[in-house]
DNA sequence: CGTTCAATTATACAGGTGTATAACAGGATG
DNA sequence: CATCCTGTTATACACCTGTATAATTGAACG
């Protein structure tokens, strides 16, 4: 009865249930739905299975948390794109666009994790709002954005063409995500660039700096 | 022992495996992946589970053809928008992106539908060249119709155009898809006409009709 | 250095999964 | 009406799933 049960560390709530959500959203990017089991997780966050269910009520709850976590991150990734940029609008909005369109966010690993939450969105209403409040408040920055261009104040008008320059940037990431090898480098981004620039009938900076890139990990 | 099995109808082939596809499309576009389980594709499709592997190979040789069968239908649907219209280029372009921005083509449960395929896009190479063929068969149908366009006969800038119209077309199916609530009826067809309309710079019927309403089944 | 508490592990469980195989029966053929 | 083929059903199986619970142990505290 030598007992040797595998030899842990204590850790904080907050580290456990990061560790957690990271461990499943890479396995959600990876390999889908059916890769992502309870098992997994827990293996790949160094962790035995049943550690989950101290931290997460069922591991709906952790879906639920690692989606929410993923929308978070992805809206602050956004946000921080016009940072430290000119105070010119058009060139806000440009590097606002090229961000979108140029890894790591478009990432075809990414298009497939979020593609992957549709269905849950759908059933569980916490993450139907947490999709839309993450759509909207993406829109609502383009749209702000939009508004700040010379002659573009008016509301109405720039929520239709936020709704369109949004579409331009999802579709171009859906499809530069799926299909990378179809496209030159910076195509996508080029050809971003120039349809927003047609739709918002303003020019736009056509080649776009890549922003501050201090590698975090 | 009175044996009181199931009575059953002997069926053809091409029937049992329609039928099987459908079964599996349905339950996928409304529970995802986790509801298309052997059984309940069987139990939809009114026969024992162990039949769907006397016709398919095993249960990823029928989601292969359910994708390859969903993919079709789709380019047949996209094709047949432009029949029946008016030889203006203009018009058949026109009614090409409205088809595509309204039910029952933008649909919730087909956004998902298409979503929940992305990992088996991924990981099945037969899939993947199926993905590809279907984006690059609507695209090039896009481009051709951009081509008939007056003055714009340059493939290469009509190819930039037609990735661009597309990308607008299918952020919009999935914006509208994925959140019908969010805008008013017609609006997002309408947005859709009116972004193309600027990134092709050439005037395009703002209201298209809808098309021959056959209703079949 | 003991005590104590909760974080952590290990194990068990009921149910579901895709697959393999044997028994049955529909219906065409003679 | 009897025969035969094969489409079809039923059952069994090994494995995996999420969850529940008891046993263990790290580490903070007195």
């Amino acid at each position: 009865m030598v007992e040797d049960r595998r030899p842990y560390r204590r850790e904080s709530q907050e580290q456990r249930r990061e560790a957690l959500i990271n461990s499943a959203l890479h396995l959600l990017a990876q390999g889908g739905p059916q890769a992502a089991t309870v098992r997994a997780i827990a293996e790949r966050a160094n962790i035995s299975p049943g550690l989950i269910r101290h931290y997460f009520d069922s591991k709906d709850d952790l879906t639920r948390a690692a989606y929410a976590a993923l929308m978070d991150r992805m809206t602050v990734e956004s946000l921080a794109a016009t940072e430290g940029i000119s105070d010119d609008p058009a060139a806000q909005l440009a590097a606002f666009v090229a961000v979108s369109l140029r890894p790591p966010v478009m990432d075809g690993d990414r298009v497939r994790l979020w593609a992957g939450f549709l269905h849950h969105v759908r059933r569980d209403p916490r993450m139907h709002d947490v999709h839309k409040a993450t759509y909207l408040g993406y829109r609502d920055r383009l749209q702000a954005l939009i508004q700040a261009l010379p002659g573009r104040s008016d509301p109405a008008k720039a929520r239709a063409l936020a709704i369109a320059c949004n579409a331009v940037i999802d579709g171009l990431w859906l499809e530069g995500g799926t299909l990378p090898d179809s496209f030159a480098a910076g195509e996508i981004e080029q050809i971003g660039l120039t349809a927003i620039s047609a739709i918002l009938d303003i020019p736009l900076p056509t080649h776009t700096p890549t922003s501050n890139p201090p590698e975090v990990s």
